[in-house]
DNA sequence: TTTTTACTTTAAAATCGTTCTAAACTACTT
DNA sequence: AAGTAGTTTAGAACGATTTTAAAGTAAAAA
């Protein structure tokens, strides 16, 4: 499925701006970023968009699933490629995530899920420190 | 010990700010809040103080170990009383955070923390949301 | 195809959480 | 008591994100 159908499928017209960003994100590599990463991708790659647009289309991406926002105390909000169920490991020195595919985690027990709601995903975050 | 032991022991001095804070914070209640809930409880309570103060606090206190930040991705910062390894049930919906205890969570199998690092924590989060 | 409609992009302003500044104040040391 | 190092504060500044409102574009209707 090209990256025009993938908006489509997602609801969502396929502008040049969008395209753009698609063509980025959906190439099937992995990559945690900022808005302004993802501005400075865009320049590089001989385009240029206004940071409103660039911040219209991660919320309307991340809200179709398309691609994550992850769960960081950062003040800069991190956005995620990789939509599969997975894990971080966080350095909180440098802020730098690395994923840790599904299978490599075993969540033995877990906690009875509070009544009336429902398990919407679990995520592990290890983080870990510069050895001294 | 006492909360101005506790202060002196963190390596901070007791000034009175410090105290009304801890007077609220250490009293062995769990919490998550922002700064601004803090703030509307010192008001609460008869006193007041510069929104400033209360940033500084936080963060001495945070880097002393009195209290915890929570990973949040939403644009406030969320901290934590429950100073012991713990975890969360999250209403993304709402934001609410409940507390798991570290014993209600079994991991079995872990990844190998990356080479030149050592394991700083481990939090599991689980998402939830409410039953339609 | 033309027209209409709803949606999208944009620069600039606004917002909002947080940090900085610098002057006044306070806790601790000598 | 005097000295000094740390703390508080109001207000300004900052930086990420959102809003505004006008111009542009994609899809739908005619
Ligand atoms: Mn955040
Ligand atoms: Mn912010
Ligand atoms: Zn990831
Ligand atoms: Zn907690």
């Amino acid at each position: 499925m090209n990256n025009k159908e993938k908006l489509r499928k997602a609801g969502l017209r396929p502008t040049k701006q969008r395209m753009i960003i698609a063509d980025i994100l959906l190439d099937g590599i992995n990559r945690h970023f900022t808005a302004e990463n993802l501005q400075n991708e865009i320049n590089s790659s001989g385009n240029s968009m206004s940071i409103a647009t660039i911040y219209n289309c991660l919320k309307k991406f991340r809200n179709c699933g398309l691609i994550k926002q992850v769960e960081s105390s950062k003040d800069t909000a991190i956005f995620d490629t990789n939509i599969n169920q997975h894990h971080h490991f966080l350095d909180e020195e440098t802020g730098e995530l690395i994923d840790i595919e599904n299978d490599e985690v075993n969540l033995h027990k877990l906690p009875k899920i509070p009544q009336g709601y429902l398990n919407n995903g679990v995520e592990v975050l290890i983080k870990i420190k510069k050895q001294i």
